[in-house]
RNA sequence: GGCCUCGUGGUGUAGCGGUCUAACAUGCCACCCUGUCACGGUGGAGAUCGUGGGUUCAAAUCCCAUCGAGGUCGCCA
């Protein structure tokens, strides 16, 4: 070892001794004879002090040393004058008196401060990632992760999961995601598919026998990138058999809740986490992830306003459509151009405009007021809950578009009053979602989740009628603060049932053969009951580590546009590459 | 694929038709300084304003295209 202590461990109790730190010039302070400097590593910072009349030497050496050299220095451990404490520093009481200094390696200017936090162009972070990793933040995000995933596989295993590996060389599925593929060299023409999740192979462990599974799973899937989507990106993928819903979620709520205890305890949940319907969440919230760290829930005043003379509204209404509000504390006094600017965030979730109310002492104002009654504006008033000073924020349209316009609106009013503690994590259940949904463009009835998934034993029935729509999954999200955390669902273990939800996929029964021939044959070895869900590891981390985006939680992401600046991926194979993989590539013009 | 935001010394910003021979902060270099911890002081170097066209007597500034980054819709069973 080239040091015997770490830059984050010394205390008074080690005065007098003899030490040798290794690490990053951090910063250093320069009185000429007498030199501070900031010795960090990813334990901490340690000051080392030299004074040129007692150690000339080295002295000497740091006198060169500059920001983000690699330096070894001996000295002795000094408690700190009394007035040269820092109380920011939990080493902060002693100092190391360097006797000899060593510059291991010297640093170009770095194009990031390191000892600061800066603002960066992301694409300069991403370039130099190894730099940006060597900051606070980043290292604090990433000694995080590993205690969470440390945390995870002990819990789990002290409940008597197994982790097991699955292939990352696997076949393509149909549907869902686009794959990434990986061409045969033995097979000319065919590829393999990287895992958009161990899906498959967790339900196939379960027929094994391996009742109780999980893995720290890696999936990848080519689509467009978000602020919460990579190309690949982390699960916790669980399966379990003899169970049933409620089991799951039984087992993955105190998993949160004492995974938040031990890595974030400054953090707090509600307990036990609210459960919603998938309806109530979308009537309520106009989403399926909602943030329940406050209110601004919507209203329906479609009754209301169904007798008014705006047209917008009852034109809505006749369609089909909805009206939907809701009441926005303090805001009424927004201007013109504020309450223009509400139109655009509504935009943004779909719908076409939003339309506003404020709330005066002396009754309410607004372009729209002069089209309703004083009976029906005070029955809004009412419904709504609103006081003198408050805004009512109307979106009418279609279901989908008021629900994700009055999504966008809601978050938006939440960001700009500060309504959501940042210390709490909102975990709730989202159940009971929906078997299909309509394809607005084509009329026809999708599945909504992937195939595996069990309808809801209460509506069996109505789906042997053929009524798709009540149809509920047996399918179960866990969200928070907004986002979509883990999905699962019981899937199906019955060969029969499974092979009329395959037939329902647009699929000769050729090709449903060939795709998922091994899970009909699967089934009728003895498959157990079973079901599952997988928590996002990389959202769940961005949340405990205040971070709008996964990124930040991810020691080598890849940019937007799926590249990695600093290793240059994608890049072309050479020609020799080519030929072994059988593979011509036509770039288009 | 659509829409929106951003791109100016190493880094972050200002400047938004002429006063720009581009400003400020920080970093960098040199010198001074024995108790700093965002040390302080003095001096200095460092940018053809992402790239390419165009408009204009004149472009960092206006227009078009393009490249790069981010956000979002589509997409993500």
């Amino acid at each position: 070892m080239l040091r015997t202590h770490t830059c984050g461990e010394l205390r008074p109790l080690q005065a007098g001794e003899q030490v040798t730190l290794t690490g990053w010039l951090n910063r250093r302070r320069d009185f000429g004879t007498l030199i501070f400097i900031d010795l960090r590593d990813r334990y901490g910072i340690t000051q080392v002090v030299v004074d040129s009349t007692t150690s000339p030497e080295a002295h000497a050496v740091l006198a060169e040393a500059r920001s983000e050299y690699v330096l070894k220095i001996v000295g002795m451990v000094r408690v700190r004058p009394e007035d040269g404490r820092n109380t920011n520093l939990p080493t902060g009481e002693i100092e190391v008196v360097a006797q000899q200094a060593e510059i291991l390696n010297p640093s170009k200017q770095p194009p990031l401060y390191i000892a600061k936090e800066g603002n960066e162009d992301e694409a300069l972070r991403l370039k130099y990632r190894y730099l940006d990793l060597r900051r606070a933040r980043m290292q604090r995000n990433i000694i995080l992760r590993h205690q969470t995933i440390k945390f995870i596989r002990d819990w789990m295993s002290a409940r008597g999961f197994l982790e097991i590996e699955t292939p990352m060389l696997m076949a393509s599925t149909p549907e869902g995601a686009r794959d990434y593929l990986v061409p045969s060299r033995l097979h000319p023409g065919e590829f393999y598919a990287l895992p958009q999740s161990p899906q498959q192979l967790k339900q196939l462990l379960m027929v094994a026998g391996f009742d109780k599974y999980f893995q720290i799973a890696r999936c990848m899937r080519d689509e467009d990138l978000r602020a919460d989507r990579q190309p690949e990106f982390t699960q916790l993928d669980i399966e379990m058999s003899f169970v049933e819903q409620e089991d799951v979620l039984q087992l993955v709520e105190p998993l949160m809740t004492e995974l938040v205890a031990a890595i974030v305890p400054q953090k707090h949940v509600l307990s036990p986490f609210p459960r919603l319907t998938y309806y109530e969440a979308m009537e309520r919230f106009g989403s399926d992830k909602p943030d329940l760290r406050y209110g601004l829930e919507l209203v329906n005043v479609g009754e209301i306003v169904s007798e008014s003379q705006f047209v917008v509204f009852t034109q809505a209404l006749a369609n089909g459509g909805q009206v939907k509000a809701i009441r926005v504390p303090g805001c009424g006094n927004y201007t013109r151009k504020q309450l223009d600017e509400l139109s655009e965030v509504a935009r943004t979730g779909g719908a076409k405009a939003a339309a506003t109310l404020s709330i005066e002492a002396a009754g309410v104002k607004g372009s729209i007021a002069k089209f309703f009654t004083p009976e029906q504006t005070a029955a809004l008033v009412e419904t709504l809950g609103g006081e003198p000073g408050d805004l009512l924020v109307f979106v009418a349209d279609n279901k989908d578009a008021v629900a994700g316009g009055l999504d966008k609106l809601r978050r938006e009013f939440a960001r700009r009053l500060n309504l959501a503690d940042p210390d709490l994590l909102a975990f709730a259940w989202v159940v009971d979602f929906p078997m299909f949904e309509l394809n607005h463009e084509t009329g026809v009835w999708d599945a909504q989740h992937h195939p595996f998934c069990m309808v809801n034993p209460a509506d069996v029935e109505k789906l042997n009628r053929n009524e798709l729509e009540g149809v509920r999954a047996a399918a179960y999200d866990l969200v928070c603060n907004g986002y979509e955390l883990a999905s699962g669902s019981v899937r199906i273990h019955d060969r029969a049932i499974q092979q009329r939800i395959f037939d329902r996929l647009p699929y000769t029964p050729g090709e449903i053969q060939r795709r998922f021939g091994h899970m009909l044959e699967a089934f009728e070895y003895g498959a157990p009951p079973h079901a599952g869900i997988a928590p996002g590891i990389d959202r769940v981390l961005a949340l405990f580590c205040d971070e709008d985006n996964i990124r930040e939680v991810i020691a080598f992401p890849k940019t937007q546009r799926a590249e990695d600046l600093m290793m240059h991926s994608p890049s072309p194979a050479t020609e020799k590459q080519l030929r072994e993989l059988h593979l011509d590539v036509k770039v288009e013009a």
